[in-house]
DNA sequence: ATTTATTTTTAGATTTGTCTAAATTTTAAT
DNA sequence: ATTAAAATTTAGACAAATCTAAAAATAAAT
């Protein structure tokens, strides 16, 4: 079965919104998609005569195991694009987004396949979101902060704590950004503080109370 | 300026069609595009609205500057994909043009212009169609039919004069491809008939049909 | 130079995906 | 338990891209 770029990016949203929240409505989706309701409504009903969800009147909808196998393997394209664009051409990890939102939509099985084997089977996307593989399956990971991680893991940032700028000073004086790979080399027992390599760069040192701020996803 | 994948496609195939005849009429494009002929009048009002093409009623199109530069954009996006696919995810030179047809409508500059760098500025695509730069600017490599190439004379095939799977198939079986090198051992006058040889293989017979639809170059 | 055939265009319909405005259903509040 | 507010659906319209059937223009044939 073939899927129009419209139909897929519902599924694709649905399958966001469902993480969060068992049932998704028509405004969730409506606000997700920037797309009148009464648009949404009409999609949904489509959608669900193609059973790739359940639709239930003004109760929401709920995606058909086919509805996820869908969105699994649209989300895999979409993180082995970018994963591509960032790895290879050298993009950099905010840019790609838009151009993988075109590129998820590339229909051939095949060059997804090759794609990913050429790519090496990475397992995360430069966000650090895990990609699923061929059969859709995924290991679900959590974001925890670098003082939660443990000694010897390769993880990405995701985020950070709260927003004061000497916070973001901080970090980007010492080249740590969100997509930044990095792995912990070691942490001090005396004073919490730990030890980190950035690809192509020294070995530095932070703070336990910096480590707390920095959200990362081991990957 | 953006344009519809349809929209594109015509631009393509007006091209296309423009190279051996200067004036496109509709039914050209009908048959090209495997459209009606009244859908094909539609979409050329459109077009030349747009200022893409100039479009006489009842005599046909042609290009306008701004409708050939779109041509070679579309082009230039369709051979580096094809590139790409051969030479980094070792696909089969006849396997990729459906491919490349859906990737030559992802929109963004900066990726084409990331990807050739990545590719090399690969000069023709593995078909051995010249791939136009960033300007449009594409040097027209003269290619001469296997039919008209002399007795002994030995070429590189660059290309095909067609498309078709059904032609794709049967070089496949005679090993030949784009790059493959062979020696005109004779022709037979009675039909046309040539005799090739090919590097490490015994000398096979192409018919006349066959060798005036593979294109090559003189070594 | 008419007539016939072919090509092209017009007219009207269909599907997909969207919209606005109005009606309906569900939820929240008094 | 009614009423007011919010969410959702229905109805009708529109643009893009296609189709079929009929009309008009051009080209070919006698």
């Amino acid at each position: 079965m073939n899927f129009s770029t419209a139909e897929e990016n519902y599924i694709k949203a649905i399958w966001r919104l469902q993480q969060s929240d068992e049932n998704v409505t028509t405004n969730e989706l409506s606000a997700e998609l920037q797309t009148k309701p009464a648009s949404v409504t009409d999609m949904l009903k489509r959608l669900s005569e193609k059973k790739l969800l359940h639709y239930a009147p003004y109760y929401g909808v709920k995606l058909t195991p086919e509805g996820k196998k869908l969105a699994l393997s649209i989300i895999r394209k979409h993180r082995l694009w970018e994963y591509f664009l960032v790895e290879k051409l050298q993009f950099n990890w905010d840019a790609v987004h838009d151009i993988a939102e075109e590129l998820e939509h590339v229909s051939s099985p095949e060059l997804i396949e090759r794609l990913d084997a050429f790519l090496g089977y990475p397992k995360a996307d430069p966000h650090g979101d895990p990609i699923p593989d061929s059969k859709g399956r995924m290991t679900i990971t959590s974001n925890l902060s670098l003082q939660q991680l443990e000694v010897g893991a390769a993880a990405v940032v995701t985020g950070v704590g709260d927003q004061s700028s000497s916070l973001l000073e901080l970090l980007s004086q010492k080249n740590i950004g969100i997509g930044t790979k990095l792995e912990l080399k070691q942490r001090h027992a005396f004073d919490g503080s730990v030890e980190i390599k950035l690809r192509n760069q020294p070995i530095i040192t932070l703070s336990e109370q910096l480590a707390k701020t920095i959200l990362v996803k081991t990957v």
